[in-house]
DNA sequence: TTCGTTGCAAACCCTTTGCACGCAC
DNA sequence: GTGCGTGCAAAGGGTTTGCAACGAA
């Protein structure tokens, strides 16, 4: 997986207010490069695949930040694990509830044409669309 | 709350293949007549609010069954913890970013128009919309 | 020096599981 | 007696936290 040039990464926290340190470059790499949707395992896993680069509080410290500066999004599907989005456009997800694997669904291939009235007192914060498959041949 | 009728309850879970035992019998009762969307913990508070009625293995046991069964369906939205939903007809939720708080949204009330090709070799299994708000004076 | 970052290990919390007891048929 | 259901306690697994060491400005 060609590698993201780092530099690009490191504006990219610092536009989000956040510092880059060699731990957190390499996990947005991982996490930009990748374009796929990781668990904290996994991430932790590609991290440390060559040598020891961040300890496992480390890239959840991380990757909390990252969501808290909104530079990646939590999808909640899985109950017992959170995966990380690195997309943070609007759009929705595949999900195969035989494999557990999550995909994209652009924003404009699945236009909400009308929403209902939302709860009194409250606004609109986002939506979230989850379409579950299964394989045909099940 | 008014608890409805424990024999309705009882039919109901026999209709789905769960032998109606008294604990059954508890927690789908209280589950049915609030209609809200509990915690297994919440459930467990409400099943042993007067006297114990049903351990800790029981409810979660209970819960898993049902589900399993159709009689309810869990929400996955809260990565700390699962809800329960009594509702299994097609429906959407609120949640609210904030309170923590989920509501339904009426399928008639937020209708799809169309879908996006599903993945190849894969057919569909169901849609969950959850829209997220958050209180009007944040 | 000073503040933010990292790492280790322990703590936490929700959930599941192993196993023995008990009840219904 | 057989099988399912229940309960207790312990284990499990992902995530968070306390605290000391570290590092850059």
């Amino acid at each position: 997986m060609g590698r993201m040039d780092l530099e690009a990464i490191a504006a990219r926290l610092r536009r989000h207010g956040v510092t880059p340190t060699s731990q957190r470059l390499k996990i947005a790499s991982i996490l930009f490069s990748c374009m796929e949707h990781l668990s904290a395992d996994q991430i932790m896993l590609a991290v440390n695949r060559r040598k020891p680069a961040a300890s496992k509080a480390t890239v959840y410290n991380t990757l909390n930040l990252f969501v808290k500066k909104g530079l990646i999004r939590e999808v909640i599907i899985d109950p017992s694990k959170v995966l990380y989005d690195p997309r943070t456009d609007r759009h929705h997800h595949f999900y195969d509830i035989a494999t557990g694997k999550l995909s994209d669904i652009d924003f404009s291939e699945l236009p909400i044409h009308s929403l209902p009235a939302l709860p009194h007192g409250t606004i609109l914060d986002g939506i979230d669309i989850v379409i579950r498959t299964r394989p045909a041949t099940a």
